[in-house]
Formats: structure tokens, sequence, C-alpha cells
DNA sequence: GTCTATACATAGATAGAC
DNA sequence: GTCTATCTATGTATAGAC
């Protein structure tokens, strides 16, 4: 899938192959402009290529969004089921592993790509297939929060979940407050500890 | 400014004035399907208004964001300075009930207009009053976290009302992986409480 | 105050040469 | 694999009748 046939002697991008170079365009544009902002124009000039070219790579303007979120959250995923199965740790301190990995990703990426999870445009039909893995993740929080409290009810492992799992996300938030600059070493620890108070005991 | 010569009698509206009926069709929209996807056209539609006659209400589709944005943060900017004058409670009950308004009124208000804050149109120069509003709201944060940790450095306030505020907010978060519907009575009461346990004593 | 009509620019996507 | 050229639809905004 990735563009192996690409020349390798000349050409604006120096970072990596051409679709390589679409995604880092997205990454940037769409999360500092918005999806519905940015055209397949402005998109393909910022990637170094026509805006036909965009088009050999991609079969549309939601595929390239697709591929961003995917690529961004697929080392959460992976991480959160590495912890979920690591039976020989306490429940929470899985959790604050998981919290202080997940925080310090978004808090210090160069790009503030987490932002590009808030986009309304995620809710479209075409974007499935990352909110489904997004589910997941969740999951995993939930999963993890009730074995932290595994005399609480149901419901309240949801309701307490979903305020760690916000937590965590709010960096996103202060990301995008400061303008999009990443965030001090320290704070996924910090975030993480933040969480555990929350979760109690 | 608004629309007070509007005809009473007939019409597609049956909640107020065009102009605040184009403002409910841009809450709806905008958070759901962004900023930049959707169209003057469609907006107007949703008013029940021709494509032109937005702009007899309006100068630009930004104007119309804007007026949404203040509109939807100003109750927040009047409650922090009312709390934060009222010094006859100790700051921490101070902070608990502006987080609990806030929370409260982000979790339940029947569309998710938090969502409008996390818009990456924002950003754009023509929302910059917006964002003056917000950053005094965040002041108003930061001040009471300040007063409830007396002994800690500067940058530990900011550091600590940034986790605060991003817990409040991240209701808009939660709402929205929930497609947007409100969240139960209660919420923002739980969500000062677990923001107090972040500040800690 | 609201509309239709329209100007004018830009959108997304395809065709076909190289 | 990349481009220019282009198609067609849609975008924002204005003009002017009613």
């Amino acid at each position: 899938m990735a563009g192996r046939g690409r020349p390798r002697t000349k050409g604006p991008s120096l970072s990596g192959s051409t679709e390589q170079d679409i995604l880092d365009a997205g990454a940037d544009l769409f999360c500092t402009a918005g999806f519905g902002s940015v055209s397949t124009y402005r998109l393909a000039k910022a990637a170094g290529i026509s805006q036909a070219t965009l088009y050999h790579y991609f079969a549309n303007k939601h595929e390239v969004l697709l591929a961003l979120l995917l690529q961004t959250v697929r080392p959460s995923i992976v991480m959160a089921e590495r912890i979920a199965g690591e039976n020989g740790l306490p429940p929470r301190e899985r959790l604050r592993r998981l919290c202080a990995y997940d925080a310090d990703l978004l808090a210090t990426s160069p790009r503030n790509l987490g932002a590009l999870y808030l986009l309304p445009e995620v809710a479209d039909e075409a974007l499935s297939p990352f909110r489904a893995e997004r589910d997941r993740l969740v999951g995993a929080y939930r999963a993890l929060v009730g074995q932290c409290l595994p005399d609480a009810p149901e419901p309240e492992h949801e309701a307490v979940a979903d305020l760690v799992f916000g937590l965590v996300e709010s960096v996103i938030l202060c990301r995008q407050r400061a303008g999009g600059a990443p965030m001090p070493a320290g704070t996924g620890d910090r975030i993480a500890e933040a969480a555990l108070r929350i979760v109690g005991r």
C-alpha cells in the first residue's frame, strides 16, 4: 500500500513515502484548521504533490482522515491490550501505566494529533472503522477500572472509567488552548496520578 | 440586533426570532457535522429561511459561529465571576460550585454545545473575541485553585487548574463519544467531587 | 425582511498525456 | 507515478425585485 516505487533522488519530501507525506500534511492541517475547512488542493500542496496525485494514494478525502485516525490510535490499543494481559501486576498499577502511556503520547507528540479524535466529522459513516477501534480502547479502560473497584456495581465502573478516560484526553484540550504546543515531560505521570485519585482508595 | 420586526403570525419558526433560529441551527449542525463541513445553504435551510436571508442577520458564516460561542460561554463567565467574589465561602467550596455549575451546563444542555469549543476553526482570527472570553474563564479557575493551594508555587497552580478545567470539559468528549446525548443529572456534582480529589487535601 | 437569481470562486473527482 | 486540464457540483456572497 505504501509508495514503494517513488523517486528517491529528488522531490519536496525529505521524510518518507509520498503516502506518509500526505498523512503528515493531513495531521497538520486537519487538527489545526479542521477537516471540512481544508481542501484537497491545500492538502496536496502541503504534501508537495498536485491535487490530482492525491487520488492515486487515497480514494477520497475521508480515506485520508481514516488512515490518519487509525495510525494514531493503534499504539494506544496495542499498549492497552498488552497491559490488560499483564496479570502479574495489580489493577491499579496497570491502570496507572495505561493512563501514563496514553497521556504521554497525547501530551508530547510533535503535533496535537489527539485533536483529530474531536473532529465532528469523525461521526461520519465513512469513519466508523476508527470509532470501532476507539471503542475497544474505552473498553480496556472500563475493564481495568472494574478490576480496581470490584465491589462497585457495573454502572459505577462506566461512570468512573469515563472520568478517567476524559481526564487522559483532556490533555488534547489543554494543548489546543495553548495553540497546540507539546506539554512538558512528566505530564503523563502527573495525569496518571490524578486518575488514580479519581478512582479512589 | 435581534429580529424585532419579524412576522409573528406564521412561518416555520416556533421557537423565537429568526436570528435565534439561525443560531439554533448552527448549534445543531456545527457541533455534529463541523463548521467547514456545513454550508450556508444547509444552515439556512435548517433555520427555515433562504440562503440569502442569512446575510441579513449575519455578515458571514464566521459571525454565526462567533455569536454562538459567545452566547454559550457567557453564563459560565458570569457565574465564575460571581463565585470568585463570594468571600464568605472557603476556596474549596467555591471551586466545587464552579466546577459543578459548568460541568452541569455542559452535561445536561439539550445539545452538546461544548463541542463548539473544540472546533479547530475556533483558532481562526475572526473568533478571537471568543478566545478572549474563554481565557477569562480559565483565569477564574486558576485563581480559585491558587487559593486552594496557597503554599504551592505558581506553575503548580496552573498545572492543577489545567487538570481541573480539563476534567470539567471532558464531559464534552464523553457526550461526543455517546452520540451527543445528555448525561444523567448529578453528573456535574460527581465531576466536582473528582476535581476536588485532584486538587488534593 | 424575505425571496429568486446570479456572480464568481472553489470544491471534489476524473481523463488522459507523459 | 505525476502531472495539466477539465468536468460538474457546490461554495460564499451580492443584487435587486417584491
